[in-house]
DNA sequence: AAACATAATTAGGTAAGCCTAATTATGTAT
DNA sequence: ATACATAATTAGGCTTACCTAATTATGTTT
């Protein structure tokens, strides 16, 4: 059995892991986990001796394959109870983080299967993450920031690299949703903004912070 | 706050009240929650301290008016789990007990309000056990075991008073569906067993102790 | 290489919820 | 009223998951 710190320390792993790759650092964890320092050092110790990760004392951690997996699980789960949330409770897509982060920590396998099937096997969650199988497998992902488009080119949006509310609602407001097609009409040189056109209709400039969180696939 | 074991308590002390009216002893509790006595003990003490039962030492212990309200605030959001379960998960009504005291512990009004207008605001659960509203407050219910029936009754079934995997399994087996209308056509001195008559068309034999757990309303 | 800042660890402590064993209440039978 | 059984409480401990303060590593600067 694996406990709710444990789940949430094995998250919290796999998500640095993600971002900054390889080894992930006692003080990293400390700050996304907003526990002390002294207290991760003392809880990834029993965490290794569990197995669930590999700890290399003042180097790091990094999650053994039984870890990644839990870590999968507990992803998968958290982004299934987003797509329910937002397709079948009418909430939006910033106001489903907390509640997730509750029930992805609901224990039935049953349940969570009944659920893929009842939501029709989603591929991803209302922020365009994608979401692992029973298996912890991914399907193969090919978007890339729209900071990284030269002009001309044409694409979708598919998913944001910042989950913060202020960037989502950021977005609700402007208009701009998940499946839009962005024309990038034009970079400014001075400030990296972008001036994009939405599906062939509204012009928008868009700031160097905003197209480094938009992720988007060619068309 | 109240912690998960404060919710624990509160549901079980509210269950036991609700059976045995009055004043819940300490070996009662320690006996539903499976928790020795001497935990109980202490643990009343924090939670009378709380304000969230009164607490007479040796004698036992009643729900405050803010006890009750959380009580009910979880038996509120477990019968609605349970509903969601069966009605769009397509789990058996011997299936959800477990899952739904995990969901019954997820904290978000918005979320227990949302999930309620989903289901199309329901009276009652799966086993057809009433479910209180937001403020608490309960529909009248006028039901009575099937045992106090007499011989020419022609009642509902309408809930369960036993809720154990093995009676819920049972009517399962026997084709006995909340809903049915059952008609008393005889009662056997000996061993009070009765013979219903199912929907106006099968015959049923069924013994004391399963009629003893049938809740009906006359028709 | 020495000095320094930063990161990580160790040592010692706390609160929540549980436990067992020993003691004290309570209520019933003699 | 006394004895007895049962229920409840007290006392002392344990584990989990956190904390602060003090110490030790690590990795840059100079």
């Amino acid at each position: 059995m694996t406990s709710l710190a444990e789940e949430n320390y094995l998250k919290a792993i796999y998500k640095i892991q993600e971002k900054h790759g390889d080894v992930v650092t006692t003080s990293a964890l400390a700050e996304t986990l907003a526990i002390n320092a002294a207290s991760v050092t003392d809880f990834i110790k029993k965490m290794a001796v569990k197995k669930l990760i590999s700890y290399e004392k003042s180097k790091g951690v990094r999650l053994s394959e039984q870890g990644r997996q839990i870590a999968l699980s507990i992803i998968r789960k958290h982004r299934l109870w987003e797509v329910w949330l937002v397709n079948n409770l009418g909430f939006k897509w910033d106001e489903v983080h907390e509640i997730a982060e509750q029930l992805e920590h609901v224990i039935s396998d049953e349940l969570i299967e009944q659920l893929d099937k009842h939501l029709g096997y989603p591929k991803t969650d209302p922020h365009g993450d994608l979401i692992p199988d029973a298996k912890g497998r991914f399907i193969k992902n090919t978007s890339k920031p729209l900071s990284e488009c030269s002009k001309g080119e044409k694409v979708k949006f598919t998913g944001v690299a910042e989950h913060s509310n202020a960037f989502l609602q950021y977005l609700t407001k402007s208009n701009i949703k998940l499946g839009d097609e962005l024309l990038v009409e034009g970079i400014e040189e001075f400030d990296k903004s972008f001036q994009v056109k939405i599906n062939n209709k509204e012009r928008k400039i868009l700031s160097k912070e905003v197209v480094k969180n938009l992720l988007v696939i060619a068309l």
